[in-house]
DNA sequence: AATTAGATGTTCT
DNA sequence: GAACATCTAATTA
């Protein structure tokens, strides 16, 4: 039930902490209701050496500028003009690195994610992806970006982690023109669990 | 079951 | 103007 402390994202190691984040709760609180999810899938992005990361090359932009907050804040951008992407900064302020969630189980407020989702039934399509988790979770990238995960709009809340013969390793997603950073293993998700977005 | 195409809008060259 | 950390429906097999 308790909030990830700063502590947690302001470490000097994403790959590290996108492993950590699975199985933890992620909470957002709207004038509709509380939604929470549990993170079953994640891809790690490092603000150095890395050409799949919006911060590539230490790159500066109105877009990406949130990525070099402090540790514990949101990153949220939109997609193909379509889709929201949910991403949390880690690092101190100055290193821009961020996870990816690309998808969770859904845990509470079922009829809430039906309804913004346009489905009347709870199935894998629901929230495993992360456009579709996006849209369950109400995430707006006018909205929900630049905001601090210890406030109360959008939060984590710890859970035990797990262990790496519990998880899947995999190279991260749609992201071909990084070049030989294509190859890097950091994606990683639930090995026993149906909300993934693809095998 | 697997592959393809179209949607959509913001950012960066 | 091209590319983009995607999803879905429609088409092909």
């Amino acid at each position: 039930m308790s909030k990830l402390p700063l502590d947690f994202y302001e470490r000097d190691d994403v790959v590290l902490i996108a492993k950590e984040l699975l199985g933890k709760k992620l909470c957002v609180q709207s004038a509709e209701g509380l939604v929470v999810g549990k993170i079953t899938e994640v891809e790690a992005y490092a603000g150095r050496n890395d050409k799949a990361s919006h911060a590539r090359d230490g790159l500066r932009t109105e877009r990406n500028k949130v990525m070099y907050a402090k540790g514990g804040t949101s990153y949220v951008y939109l997609i193909y003009g379509i889709h929201h992407l949910f991403n949390v900064v880690t690092n101190i302020k100055g290193r821009a690195d961020a996870v990816l969630i690309r998808a969770i189980e859904p845990l509470e407020g079922f009829d809430l994610m039906l309804e913004r989702r346009g489905k009347s039934k709870v199935d894998k399509s629901l929230s495993s992806g992360p456009g579709t988790l996006s849209q369950a979770l109400g995430i707006n990238y006018k909205v929900h970006n630049g905001l601090n995960l210890l406030d109360d709009l959008v939060w984590l809340e710890d859970q035990p982690c797990l262990t790496d013969d519990q998880m899947v390793t995999s190279t991260r997603i749609g992201i071909d023109y990084a070049g030989e950073d294509a190859l890097k293993p950091w994606r990683f998700y639930m090995k026993d669990s149906v909300w993934i977005s693809k095998k």
